[in-house]
DNA sequence: ACTGCCTGAATACTTGGCAC
DNA sequence: GTGCCAAGTATTCAGGCAGT
């Protein structure tokens, strides 16, 4: 029946291509929600005796019969488990009844979970500079690579930073220096200012190395056709990041052997081949 | 800025069928 | 009679958007 209509038609909508004979009209939805169930849209394969049945009862006096329908805003665990009406109490109804225990699951209801503009914002945010420091990582050569990875070891394991005179004489400071923006960026993530590698965290960074990787292949082979075309000029190409030369003017250099396993360039990393472990623990 | 309506997603709830 | 399950509907919630 309802694969019939849109599922995401509003309820409204859904009663009032239903049957308009028998549904008042929309306005009427709120008054009529808890109305009996033989007014609603019968399946199209109920035997001949039920619509009988039905037909009768679905009387004008029972179609505009209100019960208001109360439904809470969370059900206890019995009563979802159930699929039974729960009046919200503690305990409930049903579970005083059945002598269970009744309980609440606090902050299980998705429907509150839902993030603000800001907060999608925020996200989107840090997934470009997440972007940004993978593909650095990727592109960077290999001594600043090197250096990055050596901080983002240190961070997470509390060991102190390089002298400040490594990386100023570091040949790429910008890069690095983006890069270590990158790292305060995973440093902040987690309370007390550091980082501390769980499951969780490589589970979801894996996951997040994954989206990046496929996003900056992308990247990589538009920026590839781009730069192919005979017909633009140089300034016309669309500009470079500042990570990018890398790609192709450098293309031997390779992450070290430890992070990647199989010796092959880093466009041919899988996310069992980029090691995330190895990344941030 | 405020309000009201619409929308999509998530969840609560109803109903009928079935097994015990 | 009771409980469980599947299918389907109703309600809640928050964001978007237009009108004021």
């Amino acid at each position: 029946m309802a694969s019939m209509l849109p599922l995401s038609a509003p309820a409204h909508q859904l009663l009032s291509d239903a049957s308009a004979t028998e549904y008042p009209g929309p306005d009427s939805v709120s008054v009529n929600a808890g109305a009996p169930r033989s007014i609603l849209r019968r399946p199209e394969n109920l035997a001949v005796g039920v619509h009988s049945i039905l037909d009768a009862a679905a009387t004008p006096s029972a179609r505009h019969a209100k019960r208001p329908r109360t439904n809470v805003t969370v059900a206890c665990d019995g009563c979802k488990l159930a699929r039974a009406k729960c009046d919200g109490n503690h305990p409930c109804m049903r579970c005083m009844k059945k002598a269970l225990s009744c309980k609440y699951d606090q902050g299980n209801d998705r429907r509150q979970n839902r993030g603000s503009n800001e907060e999608v914002q925020a996200l989107t945010d840090r997934l470009g500079q997440y972007q940004k420091f993978v593909f650095a990582l990727r592109s960077s050569p290999l001594g600043s690579a090197s250096y990055v990875l050596w901080r983002l070891r240190s961070v997470s394991t509390g060991t102190e930073p390089q002298p400040r005179g490594h990386q100023e004489s570091c040949p790429c400071v910008a890069e690095v220096a983006a890069l270590a923006a990158a790292v305060e960026l995973l440093n902040d993530t987690k309370s007390g200012g550091r980082l501390v590698c769980t499951s969780l965290d490589v589970d979801e960074t894996a996951a997040l190395v994954g989206w990046i990787k496929r996003d900056m292949d992308m990247d990589v082979d538009s920026t590839v056709a781009l730069a192919q075309r005979p017909s633009l000029s140089q300034s016309q190409r669309q500009p470079q990041s500042q990570f990018q030369p890398y790609i192709h003017s450098q293309p031997e250099e390779r992450l070290p052997s430890e992070h990647n396993h199989n010796g092959t360039g880093a466009r041919s990393l899988t996310k069992s081949h980029f090691s995330v472990e190895g990344l941030l623990c």
